[in-house]
DNA sequence: AAGGGACCAGTTTTT
DNA sequence: CTGGTCCCTT
């Protein structure tokens, strides 16, 4: 047999050998969906012939699109040279759009290759200038609301127009009416918002025949992962690239449609039926992931569902341990029990075969805050996915701001971000100018900067801030251009070709950077040693003076040595490569750039090719990623703004920064373009950075989908946050919360743990009222569910007897209305308390200075806990802390601020440099500061 | 123009 | 408890 089809069971051989015409494959939860489709990939290539390059496969997240490149990668003994394009919609768009979007320009008119990327943050910045011009008040209309109305619009492709034909009330026209603003907008400003990713490629490859065969031509068979996901525009890109072969493999699981929120449309499915009627449907229903009590849970807790088809998933791994359940008093022990049963498993785990892996999933990401405590607190490494994404800090922004606005000036929405960060004296008034003038005259933002400076339309002072500001963003633009430093510098000879890198593949679509025309950044393949040596001087000049030229006047003489070493910006505090460039610092003349390689083995004019030398850049290229990244760091001033902030934010700041640099120059590496490196920066997604390796995982249930682990904890099991109280009024939205419930509990192989929390803070405040246990907990057989409640509970409450099944004691003293307890519980008796110790004793101590008057609360576990082991804990700080900074200042010492005068320590939190600590001033009242800037003295 | 303080509103889920 | 916005002072 084909070692492809080896270990397969009939239906997945099917799905892997049925590559001609339309397939829908309906995939069980765990039924080896991902094997299928690698494998599947692999016998086309392998069995079929097929060129790698004209197979594309489209997923939903980056991550999935990754782990199954790798795979197939695997499957195929990392023989082929030539890959299968594997992304998502939305990053398969964007290449599109970046070769082909000018097709779609009419007499010269439309968006340019040069477009932008806008997020949603982006998009609320450009809906509420809107909503202001309108003078709309944004507390009347919420600008999430109206984005979420566009998108709709968008998604069942009404225009502005007809949106405000239909309006049915003000407010919908109001909402009409900002939406042609933002539509204007968004052109003006050469952007397109994640939406029009797939609406301009759909019109595009509808409008152009020219381009859409040459698609169909290069891609000759297709896959698309997580259909029962997709929206109705992803519907008609998918027809749209199936060309006429129909060669198309859709792979679902409506009962793991979770984003209908989100446009999704599980009619996809039906209408896919319709549109390939000789469609060959083949369905996965063999799990083998989950045991059979696991499986058996989640298949219970779906099967409340009425829209679904009905599918009876097996799984030949009978048995397995009873679903856990805890019941938490509050939020903070909730996540004290999930980190102590992880240090359990892993501890257990630690001489058996195979990775521990575990996973802790909640609704919300703010749920993810607790658990994080938790495990610092045990000293366990975890990964969290989601939340805060690194693209998402403000610093890194606004450096990719500068970095957009260098391709693309008239960005209005990065340039309003960064125009005055760091602050450079262009305030509100000059912006409303600079506004009006733009919303008169049609122009962008940055027309209308240059216009004021021609026109002198400002105050002087206000022009010379503008002008420094448009100066800097042209000079980064200059750097973008092939010769460049020939520009700035008399004594450059030598060809200036572009690196070829790759060449133009066979049909006429390539994505290569070979293809990269002459508006892109276009930039030479790079070795291991590449960063360090390719660029950062310390200060910004290339290593060779840049005295003013004709054409590059426009870079000050002043700014240059503004950013020399002695001020600070420049600095081995900031330069990633700062060793090496101390190394190098400048005493060459040019090519500088070119480097000590250059100087080892041969010189300059030999080298043509970036096979040759890839890792510097050749005289006549543009500049490195590095090279602008350390430009615009230097000559915005925002390095240096941060520096001189000297707080340990600015720090923290600073050291992001660097990390941008590092991804810049790992980009730089594997040959991106500057276009590519900051696509690649919108798109990314918190779900990507999902690693294999990590032990533990905290992550959003929508993260979890596709993804399996051993041991999984779902927390948060509260009606209301889990079904999210949105949801819980139509029924629809509950069906996708039990779905999303299904996937959660799907995701686990071995265990499977539920919590609950009785108590949960909400904006900082104890709600009053008692959680109630998710509907989903009642819905999963008693019988396949154990309580792992507090152990100190168990032997009053005898389980032999308890009928239900579960080994739990706690709903023996209350009526059985609810299995999963009721509001009058007395809190005290069911406290996971760690590791069977006795909570008598110190718990009781002075934990009342909290204020809270139950002695019971998992605070005092925590404390005692901790008390108990030597540790210092933070909460609660007061009592326990030991002052252990450099000052050994303690609550109640008197002290003296340089500026605020004497004060009393009220309290001390953390310790080490994050210490903070709170003074009752004499004169300037409560002050909370760092202990390690503070500069207290005892007195 | 810029920084600080007071006030208020908000928690789904994501490319 | 956070983050954003508005208004106040310098």
């Amino acid at each position: 047999m084909n070692r492809l089809l080896q270990n397969m069971n009939p239906q997945q051989q099917e799905g892997i050998q049925a590559v001609d015409g339309p397939v829908l494959l309906l995939a069980g939860a765990g039924s080896g969906k991902t094997r299928v489709i690698t494998h599947r990939i692999a016998y086309l290539i392998e069995e079929r012939g097929v060129l790698p390059d004209s197979i594309l496969a489209v997923t939903f997240t980056n991550k999935a699109a990754k782990e199954m490149a790798e795979r197939v990668e695997k499957i195929l003994n990392h023989n082929s040279l030539a890959k299968p394009t594997l992304a998502t919609f939305h990053s398969f768009c964007v290449r599109v759009l970046r070769r082909d979007i000018e097709a779609l320009q009419i007499n010269g008119k439309g968006l340019t290759r040069a477009f932008a990327i806008y997020d949603e943050t982006d998009q609320q910045a450009v809906v509420k200038t809107a909503l202001k011009r309108l003078s709309i008040d944004d507390k009347t209309l919420k600008p999430r609301v109206v984005l979420g109305r566009i998108s709709w619009a968008k998604n069942h492709m009404i225009d502005p127009q007809q949106y405000f034909l239909a309006s049915a009330n003000p407010m919908e026209e109001k909402i009409a009416h900002v939406f042609e603003i933002y539509k204007k907008e968004l052109l003006k400003a050469n952007a397109l918002d994640f939406d029009d990713l797939l609406l301009e490629t759909v019109r595009l490859l509808k409008s152009s025949a020219e381009v859409r065969e040459r698609y169909n031509r290069r891609y000759r068979y297709l896959l698309i992962d997580e259909y029962q996901d997709t929206n109705h525009p992803q519907y008609e890109l998918m027809t749209l690239l199936a060309g006429p072969e129909k060669n198309v493999c859709v792979v679902g699981d409506e009962d793991q449609s979770i984003y209908s929120w989100r446009g999704a449309d599980i009619k996809n499915i039906l209408e896919f039926e319709k549109d390939f009627p000789n469609v060959r449907t083949i369905r996965l229903e063999q799990n083998y992931r989950s045991t059979q009590v696991i499986l058996e849970g989640a298949s219970a807790v779906v099967a409340q569902n009425t829209q679904r088809k009905g599918k009876t998933l097996w799984t030949a791994r009978e048995g397995g341990s009873l679903i856990g359940y805890y019941e938490a008093p509050d939020g903070e022990n909730e996540a004290l029990f999930v980190a102590d049963h992880i240090r359990k498993y892993l501890r257990e785990a630690d001489g058996q075969e195979g990775l521990p892996r575990c996973a802790v999933l909640y609704r919300t990401n703010s749920q993810s805050r607790l658990v994080e405590e938790a495990l610092r607190r045990y000293n366990i490494q975890y990964h969290m996915v989601g939340g805060f994404s690194f693209y998402d800090r403000a610093e890194v922004k606004d450096l990719l701001s500068y970095m957009k606005l260098a391709l693309n000036p008239h960005d209005s929405i990065a340039l309003g971000r960064v125009i005055n960060s760091p602050v450079r004296g262009i305030g509100k008034t000059t912006l409303e100018t600079l506004e009006r003038m733009a919303l008169s005259s049609g122009m962008s933002t940055w027309d209308a900067i240059g216009a004021a400076i021609k026109d002198k339309l400002l105050p002087p002072r206000a022009l010379t801030a503008l002008g420094n500001f448009r100066r800097l963003i042209e000079d980064a633009r200059a750097m973008l251009e092939p010769d460049f430093a020939e520009k700035l510098s008399a004594d450059v000879a030598g060809d200036a070709s572009l690196p070829e890198g790759v060449a133009e593949q066979s049909e006429d679509v390539s994505f290569g950077f070979g293809a990269a025309s002459d508006g892109e950044l276009a930039i030479a393949a790079a070795t291991e040693d590449t960063g360090a040596d390719t660029s950062f001087d310390t200060s910004f000049n290339f290593g060779f003076d840049f005295g003013p030229t004709e054409e590059m006047s426009t870079i000050a003489p002043e700014n240059a040595a503004n950013s020399d070493s002695s001020q600070g910006i420049d600095s081995a505090s900031f330069n990633p490569f700062a060793s090496v460039a101390s190394k190098t610092k400048h005493d060459k003349k040019f090519p500088s750039i070119v480097s000590r390689r250059d100087e080892e083995t041969s010189t300059p004019s030999e080298v043509s090719t970036s096979e040759d030398r890839p890792a510097f850049r050749n005289p006549g290229d543009p500049a490195t990623l590095p090279e602008l990244i350390k430009f615009l760091n230097d000559r915005s001033g925002y390095i240096r703004a941060l520096e001189e902030e000297a707080t340990p934010e600015a720090f923290s700041r600073i050291e992001n920064l660097k990390e941008l640099a590092n991804a810049a120059s790992d980009a730089q590496e594997r040959g991106e373009t500057l276009h590519e490196f900051l696509d690649h920066a919108a798109l990314i997604s918190d779900a990507d950075s999902y690693s294999e390796e990590a032990r533990v995982t905290l992550m959003t249930l929508h993260a979890a989908k596709g993804l399996e682990f051993p041991l999984v904890f779902m927390t948060g099991m509260e009606e209301g946050l889990f079904p999210s109280s949105r949801t819980m009024v139509d029924p629809t939205g509950l069906e996708e919360e039990r779905r999303l419930c299904y996937v959660g509990m799907t995701r686990a192989m071995d265990t499977l743990v539920m919590t609950r929390a009785r108590y949960r803070r909400r904006y900082g405040n104890d709600m009053p009222e008692s959680s109630v246990p998710s509907r989903f907990l009642e819905e999963v057989p008693s019988r396949l569910m154990e309580d792992l409640g507090s152990p100190a509970a168990r032997p009053q409450f005898s389980t032999s007897d308890y009928d239900s099944g579960y080994r739990g004691a706690y709903a023996t003293p209350y009526p059985k209305a609810n299995r999963f307890g009721s509001k009058n519980f007395d809190e005290g008796e069911r406290h996971y308390n760690y590791e069977d110790e006795d909570q008598s004793g110190e718990r009781a101590s002075r934990s009342s200075s909290t204020g809270k008057t139950s002695a019971n609360r998992s605070m005092d576990n925590i404390a005692s806990f901790f008390a108990a082991r030597g540790q210092k804990i933070t909460r609660p700080a007061i009592e326990v802390a030991e002052p252990t900074g450099k000052t050994g200042l303690k609550q109640g010492m008197r002290v003296r601020h340089p500026k605020y005068g004497e004060g009393i320590v009220f309290r001390r939190e953390g310790d080490g440099d994050d210490a903070k600590i709170t003074v009752q001033f004499q004169q300037h009242g409560v002050k909370k500061l760092v202990e390690k800037f503070a500069q207290l003295e005892r007195l």
